[in-house]
DNA sequence: GTATACCTTGGGAATGTTCCCAAATTGAAA
DNA sequence: TTTCAATTTGGGAACATTCCCAAGGTATAC
């Protein structure tokens, strides 16, 4: 591999000249210019990115941290990152933490020693302490939340769709389609976006002058929380809910996997949908148009909230503001299932 | 962010010794190696990837092409590649190419400027002058192509699973379920295993003494094969057949992607499935499992390639044999849809 | 014609490692 | 006690770039 001295030889110029033409930091005249060009393209040229970081102190590459990357939102929100990215010469790399913290932090670990340039981070494993370590961590490395949010003086970024409003509207349309008995599929802890969803259902639900039935709430017992694949706790939820000897007439899930494992139950136990129970999802992931009855949900801009995300770390190694928070709206999205 | 230096000062050494600890290359006394290691764990110091990498030319990163992310098909590969190359320290970078060949190139002449260490290549744009560019290319760099199978004289590596014999099977199984109407959606250049796939039909009617039907052929014109959303495409096919004065009473696909939106159409128009027209797919992907009905396929072992190809790669960097190619089995995949 | 300013260029330092060679220390054998 | 080898350590070079400073060249204004 050809280095910078090779094209300063070809191109009878200085080691500088050729730098200065590869980063247009300073002007050259223009036949030097294209000299240099000429160059690059005969030795097949490109600057070692080591020697480029060593100097600079950026890699020009960010992480994605991910829980699960086969659920497809996050293989949708990373094309989201990437079409950022790409157009300021940035590489994505995708880690899989398979939800495990130790994973998280062993990955964030390396990350850091790479010198990466920024972190987005996708977990269910949000905590205090667990944001303390982290922070320390990442001092000097710019991170992004997803579907996480803080309070004002957390001095933390985020990206998220508003989940509480959303939520509520979409139990009032189930109520006025004269659905009374809604249940919710429940999961994630406290900081998690999770939780506001399921405030709107509750919000929802007292708007409408309904009670807030403990039976209507399915939620994972901690054996069932080791479960990975989500699609199995809905199909939980929805075993549950048929067994109830007054079964809902609508069901709401904190996540579309959710939801799509509880319709395929409630399917093979032969519940008709929407007609004995109307099922409404949160993500709007590609697969919702998919499945049979396809799924009504709630939609989240994916791709654009992985271009935002990744606009933020841009934004943040350019020294703009330090602290971006940044809310999508959710948007109800009607297919067959309610 | 401490160096090397501030590590050895602070353990009273030289940067030598703590390079030596860091790396296990030379012997070192236990006492010191000790205080080495608590002088790194208090200034929470990792080695500069950079200067690592200027050093030893190893960015411990391998790069994974991809035409479509939102195929699950990749990101169920990216985990088996993930899994390997994170054993040995690697970290994994995502491309998207959405099919482009100028993305491809663009994407590999970064990758080799950043000395990635190798590339795992998914690729439709294949043909003999593209390869004769792209190796020149990456002369340097490991490369092993996914899907696309060349002969042995070609000095080049590549990972598929075997599609001729178990397409073959197929057909047969569809002739002794008493389909003699069996149509083909067919996709991809000539290099392709989709090609390989395709021969494996006209096999297997050929052993099932069933004529060549030109008419039960389905292929995009020109035009159509511009749409990125192969799920379309397959829904052509669905209309397309369904209009035949003689419709087939089964249906193959070149891959998953294009049964399902071949199913979808079917559907649409109310033909029964498998009843009506059974559906065979390829690839095997998860999607398969949640359509309804649920659609049989020949499987390939996904993450399982996506390991192997890894492993192919760490192997050329550890200077074992450089010309690997590597045939997974098929296996048929029987659930409702035929 | 000379002075001044700007444009253009070259060279050296610095970045943080690894690797090689040489030196110092230790231990064993004679 | 001396010698020799093995173990352990330190220092310098190299890696390929960017950035800063200085110097040379050219054009403009007086």
């Amino acid at each position: 591999m050809s280095n910078i001295f090779d094209v300063a030889k070809l191109a009878g110029v200085s080691k500088s000249t050729v730098s200065r033409v590869l980063n247009q930091s300073a002007s050259v005249k223009p036949e030097v210019t294209l000299a240099v060009k000429k160059a690059i393209k005969t030795l097949n040229y490109a600057p070692s990115y080591f020697a480029q970081g060593i100097r600079t102190g950026r890699t020009k590459t960010i992480a994605m941290l991910v829980p699960d990357f086969s659920n497809v939102f996050y293989s949708e929100l990373f094309k989201g990152v990437e079409a950022v990215a790409i157009k300021s010469g940035y590489m994505v790399i995708i880690c899989n933490t398979d939800r495990r913290i130790e994973e998280e932090y062993r990955y964030i670990n390396k990350l850091v020693g790479r010198r990466i340039d920024g972190i987005i981070y996708n977990t269910y494993n949000i905590s205090r302490e667990n944001i303390n370590t982290l922070t320390k961590l990442t001092a000097q490395t710019p991170i992004v939340f997803m579907d996480n949010v803080f309070k004002q003086g957390d001095n933390l970024s985020y990206v998220v769709t508003e989940g509480r409003d959303s939520t509520c509207e979409a139990v009032a349309y189930l109520y006025r389609q004269n659905r009374r008995h809604i249940a919710y599929i429940k999961m994630g802890p406290r900081i998690s976006v999770l939780e506001n969803r399921f405030r709107g259902y509750v919000k929802g639900l007292r708007n409408c002058n309904l009670p807030l039935d403990h039976e209507l709430i399915f939620q994972p017992n901690p054996a069932a929380l080791a479960e990975t694949d989500h699609m199995k706790i809905g199909a939980m939820a929805g075993a549950y809910f048929a067994s109830l000897p007054h079964p809902p007439d609508a069901i709401m899930a904190g996540f579309d996997i959710l939801a799509i494992g509880c319709m395929r139950e409630l399917k093979k136990l032969g519940i008709k949908i929407p007609d004995d129970i109307a099922l409404i999802g949160f993500d709007n992931i590609s697969l919702c148009g998919l499945v049979d009855p396809a799924l009504s949900t709630i939609g989240q801009p994916i791709a654009e909230l992985g271009a935002a995300a990744a606009q933020i770390i841009l934004d943040k190694l350019q020294g703009k503001p330090a602290n971006e928070k940044i809310v999508f709206p959710g948007e109800l999205i009607l297919r067959q299932s309610a």
